[in-house]
DNA sequence: ATACTATATGAGCATTTGCTCATGTAGTTA
DNA sequence: TAACTACATGAGCAAATGCTCATATAGTAT
């Protein structure tokens, strides 16, 4: 892990907004409205979160038709990956953390894509 | 590791200079003037910045005469533990953080406390 | 006591960050 | 084409951050 980066990796994770994005990206991938459902945000927000998780490498994205899904980046390096799963770990035990998931689980239920493709996955 | 906690953590980890200190921290306990040797910073910036890491626990202190000796903490929780571990070991890899450690090689030779105690270890 | 050294902390400032509101862009449906 | 949905991004602002300079505090030496 080169050292500018690994500051900038901290840096995209030292938010709690930003957290709560990982948080759930580490159970599946979502679109920006998923995680504004969760999230409880509104989509400029979640979008600028985003990309900012995106420019650090972190996370992912690849557009369907109007979606774009965003995805947690499985590292290569060994540092980033034990950096990244001690985070998740540790998020997944927190109160707060888990209610998210919670609300994950409703969203994919109730919600379906109005466009073609229907609901992913 | 709690929530607001782990946010806390991370940001206190995500600057240059707090990583640098943690680098040098990892080998041996240090005061604030080695520091300042070492790092090329003032004083002030540094115990601001050892005040940031003491707060979130990071960090301890313990004074010992005119110096106050800094050293990083154990953490107790595994998650937190892991955490600590990632970037150690991802910053002892980098070259900007190597030649901290060389120039703690030379401070640690060169330098002579002039007060009571004499040179800590 | 005074003078000195090491560290902490307040004030001020420029930069960054996180948010909201508004607008721009990409893709879909009709 | 126009109308619509999903997402991205610029402008503006308040708060946080990181730095420097100056001052305060704690301990030492005389």
């Amino acid at each position: 892990m080169r050292v500018k980066k690994a500051r900038q990796i901290l840096k995209s994770l030292a938010d709690d907004t930003r957290l709560r994005i990982i948080n759930l990206l580490n159970k599946q991938e979502l679109n920006v409205t998923q995680l504004c459902e969760i999230l409880q945000s509104n989509q400029s927000n979640l979008s600028k979160h985003l990309a900012r998780l995106r420019l650090t490498g972190v996370v992912g994205d690849k557009r369907e038709g109007l979606n774009v899904y965003y995805r947690l980046i499985k590292p290569k390096e060994k540092t980033h990956k034990e950096l990244l799963n001690a985070i998740t770990v540790g998020l997944a035990e927190s109160e707060t953390f888990k209610q998210d998931l919670e609300r994950l689980k409703e969203v994919k239920n109730s919600k379906k894509d109005k466009y073609k493709g229907g609901d992913k996955r």
